[in-house]
RNA sequence: UCCCCGGUUGUGUAAUGGUAGCACGGCAGACUCUGGAUCUGCUCGUGGGGGUUCAAAUCCUCCCUGGGGAACCA
């Protein structure tokens, strides 16, 4: 990458409205990438003296770790240079924003742990300033209040048909017949728009920027429209709403932000970004655009996801399946794990799928360091010890965490009828399985070594109601004093001890790698799969029953669970944050 | 069609004219009271053609190819 990301340059002539933190440093440590790479350079050039970055949400839907990847990004780069980090609510569209989608935002970004202190701004508390701007720009001959409805607009603009994927040309666009008004008449008509004088839709205050610009966006767009409707925050104070083109550089500057960092979206927006600031005459920010986020076997768009919503696909913004940090969250995920994924996908200009498998790396890799170990059989399979002393209850020794010694360790109880894992026990052993059949000896963690002896059917499914085998009273804790070798080692849960639980398993809500691209006539959302959430009921050990929403642990052998907010006291629900890396299943996979 | 931006192993990302590296995945092995964890090794890449240069992923050129834009949304 090289500095000529931005060939527009703008003329550092505005002040900043924030006082000035500390000067930027130049990390030679920590990461480098395109964005820091510009950022270095504007500071060593004197462009800025400080760096002030902004996250931007639009309060319309809740965020997703796309946007995750964004805000990680403005705050990371602020604090790389002595900097910080504004959070903005771009709130200039009444038709969709509502302070629930506000207070869930602020809730997501303060949970990963990014802290916008007292730096919590409103475009929507701009208004005043944002119209003072525009009358400025009326005068100076740069706006006109223009009469043409949408329909014409576009014709006038060159556009030949909206539909994208049908248009033949762009014909230079030609000048609306209100394009030349005296400005006294453009002063008075915008000032009578503000007044609600005009129907929503009769006009528009419009920027006289060039209708034969090669660049759309540069003929002459709207800088306001009129809309008759209530703002979640503003009330029925304005009728007219500033548009993002007009309104974000000039929020950005009044807030003297120096990097605007968004995605590539913008990035054919950047020529009129700059215009406003110059014709405006405000503070320089500067717009640099990045790759948004993708991830395989998910969709991380704000529409797409408002549908599997709306459509009941999922439960909520916070199902265990959403990649919405809210349902990251509630399925298991930490700010830990997700942080570490973002500092590990890169930055860069390049279209993007990350591997969905990189993020669970991160998760595991997290609680693998975290997560006390406990013993949870979730397809029950009964196991009788014939030789266990009738009535009695042995207490064994179990660690809590073997990657974390001061975790301690636990008692657990053990009798002689259990349960397994139906999975643990095959009656005709594939090659290469090594747990529990006719004949063959395993060891129950933190237990005995048993040899299983036989089974138990239903005489009439033919079903196997049981699995019976006989124990080694000197290889009580696991070990066996004449050191003879197990190969398996299953885990358990005392019959008569255990507490039974729901445990939730997910799969991914999509099978496709890439959901979003389906064939021409497919609905997307018909690409769901249905069998991408299970419940099933399962025992675990005693310590459970305790268990407190959030908390998550490892099922020895089977994966991370963490306790949802559906747990009662005395009757936990578990979700399946993400499974443990399973050899087993890659051989048996490959056996098929 | 026009305008803008991209293209490095399967995926993501480094290398800023000088040995194409790292991570995830995959494969193989070691170790193990979780077929977990950990450790080791391996495979695989500069979209294509020309040019400049002692030397090109990097600079020039043509082509191919992917994404974005043409809302009174952001």
């Amino acid at each position: 990458m090289n500095d000529s990301t931005n060939k527009e340059t703008v003329p550092v002539n505005g002040t900043a409205a924030g006082s000035a933190t500390n000067p930027g440093t130049n990390p030679v440590e920590g990461p480098s990438d395109f964005i820091r790479d510009n950022v270095r350079s504007d500071l060593a050039a004197g462009r800025y003296d400080r760096v002030l970055t902004r996250f931007p949400p639009e309060p319309n839907g809740w965020l997703h770790i796309g946007h995750a990847k964004a805000f990680a990004i403005d705050f990371g780069v602020a604090e790389d240079f002595g900097g910080q980090c504004n959070l903005r609510f771009d709130d200039t569209n009444p038709e969709k924003e509502d302070q629930a989608y506000v207070d869930a935002i602020k809730r997501d970004i303060a949970w990963l742990g990014y802290d916008w202190a007292d730096r919590e701004f409103y475009a929507s508390d701009y208004y005043e300033y944002l119209y003072d701007l525009a009358v400025k720009l009326i005068k100076k001959g740069k706006a006109y209040v223009d009469d043409l409805s949408d329909e014409e607009m576009r014709e006038y603009r060159g556009t030949a048909v909206p539909d994208k994927y049908n248009i033949t040309l762009t014909p230079p666009g030609r000048n609306s017949p209100w394009r030349d008004r005296p400005v006294d008449e453009n002063l008075d008509l915008f000032a009578r728009m503000r007044a609600g004088e005009f129907a929503d839709g009769a006009k528009t205050l419009r920027a006289k920027i060039d209708m034969a610009h090669p660049n759309l966006v540069m003929r002459d767009p709207v800088m306001y429209r009129l809309r008759r409707m209530p703002h979640y925050r503003t009330g029925d104070a304005w009728c007219i709403y500033p548009m993002y083109d007009f309104q974000h550089p000039l929020s950005d500057a009044k807030e003297g932000i120096t990097h605007s960092l968004c995605s590539l979206e913008y990035e054919i927006h950047r020529p009129l970004y700059d215009w406003f600031i110059q014709e405006c005459e405000v503070f320089p920010s500067r717009q640099i655009e990045f790759a948004r986020l993708n991830i395989t076997h998910t969709v991380l768009s704000k529409r797409w996801l408002l549908r599997l919503v709306q459509e009941g696909v999922v439960s909520g913004w916070d199902d265990p399946r959403m990649p919405t940090l809210s349902g990251l969250r509630r399925r298991g995920y930490t700010p830990a794990a997700i942080r570490d994924f973002l500092s590990r996908i890169g930055l860069a200009k390049t279209d993007s799928m990350v591997d969905i498998q990189l993020l669970e790396h991160c998760l595991r890799e997290d609680l693998n360091k975290s997560a006390h170990r406990v013993l949870a059989v979730l397809d029950p399979l009964r196991l009788i010890i014939e030789n266990w002393p009738a009535g009695t209850v042995d207490e064994l020794e179990a660690i809590n965490n073997p990657e974390d010694p001061s975790a301690g360790s636990r008692k657990l109880p053990f009798s002689g009828e259990l349960w397994i894992e139906r999975d643990d026990f095959m009656e005709v052993p594939a090659p290469k399985y090594f747990r529990l059949y006719p004949g063959n000896s395993v060891r129950l963690r933190y237990g005995y070594i048993i040899t299983c002896t036989g089974l138990d059917r239903d005489p009439v499914t033919g079903q196997i109601k049981a699995v019976r085998c006989t124990y080694d009273p000197e290889t009580r804790g696991g070990n066996a004093p004449d050191n003879k070798k197990v190969k398996g080692t299953i885990h358990w849960v005392s019959a008569a001890h255990g507490i039974p639980m729901e445990a939730r398993l997910f799969e991914r809500l999509f099978p496709s790698e890439r959901p979003m691209e389906v064939s021409a006539g497919t609905d997307w959302l018909a690409t769901v799969d249905p069998q991408s959430r299970r419940s099933v009921a399962a025992f675990g050990e005693p310590s459970l029953a305790t268990a407190a929403p959030g908390d998550c642990y490892q099922f020895e052998r089977l994966g991370y669970f963490t306790a949802d907010p559906d747990t009662a006291p005395g009757k936990p629900v578990f979700n399946r944050t993400v499974s443990l890396r399973d050899s087993w299943a890659k051989i048996e996979k490959k056996q098929v």
